[in-house]
DNA sequence: CGGTCCATGTGATTGTGAACACGAGAACGC
DNA sequence: GCGTTCTCGTGTTCACAATCACATGGACCG
């Protein structure tokens, strides 16, 4: 029998990445007193316009009322448990450079669900230094620490060098999800998932449209 | 006749996002003393199969040889041209809080034709610190910065509740592209091109599908 | 209690990107 | 100098995402 359908709906990857927008402004509608919200509202708040957003929400279920919008509260409940933020899921920062230092102060993913759990790295001089309350430990005890810190989640930031061993390491130490911040691409098994931001690569997106756009910016002036 | 097409032949979206990540590779194979490389190698090397590298390619003109390959210093030659990193892009970077000072460390930005020309922070215990070598300029003196430093993108890294004001003040200074770091969404007159890097996020759509393929892991243990 | 209003929810349509397969053409060996 | 081999380039097919339009059904007013 296959019967191996998901619990529910499949939900388009493009929605998934639309998801976490919506919660980022029904939060704040929250802080801000507001009981219910129109799918237009919402669309302005997140920057997409309002079919998408309802076709989105409707992958949820209905939770909207017809003639009214959405219970902000209600709503932000379903979504938080569609998206799994019901449990943390404990993060390892690999590297502590000025990126993973930054990371490791950054407030955000506590807040989302995402509690950094250990802090790594292999030089000597950075091991043992606490950095946002955490100690610093070295990439040898990684096994260890992802075992008993019930650690999820694991984030690259090294140097490109380092990247691919690191991977491997957190993979054999039973990581199942990769955040790569490594400007190099890296490999991993079926069944891990992985995903990479490369913040040099985004200036370099911008960079393409402006200079297609005025491709004779250079010779003015 | 339709030679009405534009400049060069339109390139998508999806393929623009992805050059970079060639560029990056092809960079690394100079550096290794390659000369040629086939579609497949670079395909592996990018983390993409060989089919869409050709089709990427060909968007840029034919400047590989059939049977062979591609000559990597002549393909990477046109790529910077196309790319437009034979024109450098200042970069402002607004907010000097951890992330912001992470990224005014980063080396990659000014490795990839995106120096950084400027640090601006409104906090007076900040203003007037170097770091990385720029002195650390107010807010409000950043027409003058963006004018005189031939600054033609910001980069925002600040909190979410001064997002938008810098965004405005950016947009006000002349600045042509935005790229936003603060985890909230801000709004640019047509134009201005914009893109969003929430590094949280991505933590968020890691965490959906983790959540999905183990819906149950919250109640083992 | 009935009618009207209004925003949701969804089926249909359009557009865009990915995958595939095959034709074209250059280098190399014989 | 001919044929073989190898890889690019691209037309076609398929899948998915975005958009549109309208029917649905609850809320509210009189």
């Amino acid at each position: 029998m296959m019967s191996s359908v998901p619990p529910r709906r499949r939900i388009p990857e493009a929605t998934v990445a639309r998801l976490p927008v919506y919660q980022r402004s029904l939060t704040e509608l929250r802080e801000g007193g507001v009981a219910t919200v129109s799918s237009e509202q919402l669309a302005d708040l997140a920057g997409v316009n309002a079919a998408k957003v309802r076709k989105d929400l409707s992958y949820l279920g209905s939770y909207g009322t017809r003639g009214v919008g959405y219970e902000v509260e209600y709503l932000l409940f379903q979504m938080n448990r569609e998206l799994g933020l019901s449990q943390d899921l404990g993060v390892v920062i690999v590297g502590m450079g000025n990126l993973g230092q930054a990371l490791a102060n950054y407030g955000g993913f506590g807040e989302r669900g995402f509690p950094v759990g250990a802090l790594v790295d292999t030089d000597a001089t950075k091991v043992g230094n606490v950095v946002h309350g955490h100690t610093v430990q070295h990439l040898d005890d990684l096994e260890d620490i992802v075992g008993k810190g019930r650690i999820r989640i694991g984030i690259i930031a090294t140097p490109v060098e380092a990247a691919q061993n690191v991977a491997d390491l957190l993979v054999g130490a039973g990581v199942e999800s990769i955040l790569n911040f490594a400007p190099t691409t890296v490999h991993v098994p079926e069944g891990v998932t992985l995903r990479k931001v490369d913040l040099a690569l985004e200036l370099q997106i911008l960079g393409f449209y402006q200079h297609r756009d005025a491709p004779d910016a250079a010779v003015e002036a």
